[in-house]
DNA sequence: GTCTATATGCTGATAGAC
DNA sequence: GTCTATCAGCATATAGAC
């Protein structure tokens, strides 16, 4: 955008990081405008809707992480492809911590607004992981590249959570494999 | 009990299958006595609360996996004792589909009531997951024990909620690896 | 663009008859 | 034990001044 909106991005930081600690439902738009600093008809000014908030959220979230690990799968050498694309997810979440957890919550629940948008983005992170697994000489059938998608998720989840003092290429080793 | 409540038991039944489709914070208690095809009232009755209720439901299951991976991992031979106990929590899975996916959807939320029990538990899958690891004479840390967990969570929830004809052995296969 | 004040609907929970 | 009727609070969203 030409102009960003300040008031906008301060709004979806709040949104961020209150829902990372407390849940998108349990978290209401008085508390998001209070931790943003604005009132709550700014946060209505900005958004048509907490939904439509936590849609485009967690929508971006998912576009910047599946164009990310493709970019990584198109620069990786053969023998290393999902050890490169792992490392590049958890490179994202440490970009974004917040907005990790929030879609690590949202990755396994169905009937959401967004759900829709989420599960066209969930096709793009397994049919990027099965071309790594065959880039690797791997088995990639649609429950391996399950597998691994859960190991990164749940891994990324573990080292932003509760083991901040994990290595990346530990974490890298672990869901890789 | 030496009475069972047959209403009580209905009422947990419809809970645990609509939070599975539509989450717990959206499903509302009119709904689970609907379903259930009793009043509100009695849903009242038997339960303190719509959260003393979920966290019942999300603790007995809880226990139950515990229980079953740990006896799964008593009964293994060396070499085999990681496939061993992913295909237990999977069994556990095809038991009782709707509570391994309301299981699956709170695995990653925070701050929630029941989160305590949960944590507790998530300790006891952990440990499990690397002394199996120890077993099959591989690597053992914490990142090690969240991959399994991790591959094992999706993987389990991708048979259940997109993939039903995926075979048992197919999801141990992958994500015991 | 940002604010305050207000409306509206829904949801968890209770009271009390049967 | 099960029901119906009702309450009270809260959260989303809007209206309208500045």
């Amino acid at each position: 955008m030409a102009r960003p909106n300040v008031s906008r991005q301060k709004v979806l930081d709040a949104a961020a990081e209150l829902a990372a600690a407390k849940g998108i439902s349990a978290t209401t738009v008085d508390e998001i405008a209070s931790a943003a600093g604005v009132a709550k008809g700014s946060v209505y000014y900005n958004f048509e809707s907490k939904e439509a908030m936590y849609s485009l959220l967690i929508t971006d979230a998912l576009e910047r992480a599946a164009l990310r690990i493709r970019a990584a799968l198109n620069n990786a050498a053969d023998g290393t492809a999902v050890a490169t694309v792992v490392r590049a997810f958890l490179m994202g979440i440490d970009e974004h911590p917040a907005a990790g957890k929030v879609v690590a919550t949202e990755m396994f629940r169905l009937d959401r607004p967004w759900n829709e948008s989420l599960a066209a983005q969930r096709d793009v992170f397994f049919s990027t992981l099965q071309d790594a697994l065959v880039r690797d000489g791997r088995e990639s059938s649609v429950s391996d590249a399950a597998a691994v998608f859960g190991a990164m998720l749940m891994v990324g989840f573990e080292r932003v959570v509760f083991s901040p003092s994990m290595s990346l290429e530990r974490a890298v080793a672990s869901a890789a494999r």
